[in-house]
DNA sequence: CGCCATTTTACCGATAAAGATAAGATGGCT
DNA sequence: AGCCATCTTATCTTTATCGGTAAAATGGCG
């Protein structure tokens, strides 16, 4: 029914930041799931539809609640899981 | 690998007390979402490893964000408030 | 208890995910 | 240009989803 027009390739491009974030290849996340990085390549490009468990497996790799991958960042109000140390940076977006 | 227990299973709890809260059957579901009662049932009772568009078929029909199926409501915070708080008259269509 | 709706389970076939591997493509860098 | 890391794409095999159908539980309710 394809409510949502690209929904794979809006997770894909959060997947894709999110490992930028931390500096990892596609090879280093690959070890860290179990899942191949061709796999991984596939879904961060938006041309697979994973299973919940294998996004389950990538979030928890890249330490974020699964959510993250899966709605606009504007919209995540921070639910206290992993609330920040220090409070919030906001630096240059004010 | 299996960082959440039974994700599967709790995924499966939210979705069938989100249906129970629309007064739908599996089978007025499966309409909605063009995914068969079984699939529904199998996914709901937490032994089948859904995709993501599935997923998103089944919020979709609900009319509740993706997320709302995959953490704990205590820790949602309502963001949106298009949630129905009676339901929708699904008319002759079911 | 016997119906009836609802759900679960079991089979089937088609489609697709996922691992492995290898081969291209891309980009940076000297 | 050449090299190198990284990413993409392709192929193959195994496995699982998913719809369909039908058959068994399950659960009310009269």
């Amino acid at each position: 029914m394809e409510i949502e027009p690209n929904l794979l390739a809006d997770v894909g491009r959060r997947l894709r930041a999110l490992r930028a974030d931390q500096d990892l290849t596609l090879e280093q996340l690959a070890r860290l799931t179990g899942i191949s990085a061709p796999a991984l390549s596939l879904i961060e490009t938006g041309k697979r539809d994973a299973r919940l468990t294998t996004l389950a497996k990538i979030a928890a790799a890249l330490r974020v609640p699964i959510r993250t991958l899966l709605e606009d960042p504007a919209d995540a109000v921070s639910t206290g899981g992993d609330v920040p140390a220090e409070g919030y940076d906001l630096g240059d977006y004010l």
